[in-house]
DNA sequence: GCGCTTCTGTGTCCGTATTCACAGAACGGA
DNA sequence: TCCGTTCTGTGAATACGGACACAGAAGCGC
């Protein structure tokens, strides 16, 4: 039985798993404490944080760096602790027996995970997996509980936090059930792109995901999100380059969010 | 188009309403105001008040009698206060275009319901409605902001709640995504059954819904929950009777909730 | 008991999305 | 530049569930 578990991760991960292969990139992950993003700023969880408040919590926060394809919590490394992101991208994912997965989120620089420990549940099979090399900080529970569950200003962006989440997860639910996969998956360019960090400068943003990582976050295979992307570039909607969407016409990309017939 | 919404509101609460006929039952909903249940205790959300303060919140909230079929909100008259649910049963719904329906929760007696309030939020496209006659506390927007944002053991409380409803939500995202129909089906029976009223004493306990109530949880349609449902009562892990599903074989649901294969 | 309504059981047809199976394209590394 | 890997495109067969259409059963009101 855990043989089929562990096969279904794998199959999960993206089939056969190339941990190996040195990164390239000039390895901007490692840069030195001046860094300008020290972890607890530009997270809106600690936003009433007072400069001197922030600076303690960051000494409590190691920061780690994962590989590209590590994960960064699993069933077998259970989540102790409150994540933030620092750079790079994470996945949070569910598998079932089968080894099926659905993608929960696809978070960014700036993203708290492991939030669900803060609201005394546990994160039931999910798992976070680096899908470029990312640096994250870590807050232990017992600081965690500490400093942030006692504080009323930190509780009550928690419950936004949890709040939005609902609300996110409320609106997916539906979208599953009740639309069709052309347009679940405008919806899911319209609010990627909303989401996207901005480009840059200006305009230039882009959905940096391949079809298999937009197809998992859909809860459909690969190979229909294809079709349905490719008919979005047929029809000028969107342009695609490899693991890149840029959104050509947004109008009638909203128009094909609603609309079932295509 | 605000037509076809009001087509499609219509026909997701089951087509031709019966508004009209008078209701049969003795009317437990009247009773006096010594009912034992009044409004507040037995709600999780209160349950560190003390005895005084639950008593100055029970003045704050009135309580209304919703008939069957009616509904307790909607997108014409959004959520304005916290409902607390005294007696009876509330779905909470919600509505695409097309006029296709997805029932998010059933709630029974004790539960709180518009909660995204709490944590500002607003219940986007989201309807209650009243499947039995019942009868609801409100407490106004002012009422809630005033004594229970502002208490930190409440405050708590609502993270707990919030955190249980994500945890919820996820995972039924991911069984809608990943799992065959028979499948979630055995599923939400077990999570029904743990919910349902404990029956009277001892055991006894039945899921009181119909086919209908339960595909619109499932996000299926009436015909093929009714197809898994016989094909379990065939097999003998339930019984059924009309709008009421006993389990006769916990364990062989809990496989039919795993396994794919039939 | 009678008649209406709601609920449940099936049966056929059909459409969307999955599965399986390749082929070509893009990119990175050696 | 060549090679391997990862992405993307597409096609055929299949399956699962949806849509539609009734028929019988169970309650409820009278």
């Amino acid at each position: 039985m855990n043989d089929k578990r562990d096969k279904g991760l794998e199959s999960a991960l993206g089939g056969s798993r190339p941990w190996s292969p040195a990164q390239r990139e000039p390895d901007p992950l490692t840069t030195g404490p001046e860094d300008p993003f020290n972890c607890l700023n530009e997270v809106d969880l600690f936003a009433d944080l007072s400069p001197e408040e922030m600076h303690a919590m960051e000494i409590m926060a190691p920061a780690r760096v994962f590989r590209r394809g590590e994960l960064v919590f699993s069933q077998a490394q259970p989540v102790t602790a409150l994540f933030v992101l620092k750079s790079g991208r994470i996945r949070i994912f569910r598998v079932t027996e089968e080894g099926k997965a659905l993608t929960l989120a696809i978070l960014e620089r700036g993203a708290v995970f492991g939030e669900m420990m803060l609201v005394g549940q546990r994160m039931y099979d999910a798992y976070a997996e680096a899908i470029e090399d990312s640096a994250i900080c870590q807050l232990s529970v017992e600081d965690v509980e500490r400093y942030l569950i006692s504080d009323p200003r930190i509780a009550i962006r928690i419950s936004r936090l949890m709040g939005e989440q609902v609300a996110r997860l409320e609106e997916r639910l539906t979208d599953l059930a009740l639309r069709p996969l052309s347009a679940r998956t405008a919806s899911i360019l319209i609010s990627l792109d909303a989401a996207a960090p901005t480009g840059r400068f200006g305009q230039g943003r882009s959905i940096r995901l391949t079809h298999e990582q937009i197809a998992g976050l859909l809860g459909a295979t690969r190979e229909a999100t294809s079709k349905a992307l490719a008919d979005f570039a047929a029809r000028g909607i969107i342009r695609q380059s490899r693991g890149r969407i840029t959104i050509q016409n947004p109008t009638a990309l909203r128009a094909a969010a609603v609309s079932s017939g295509g």
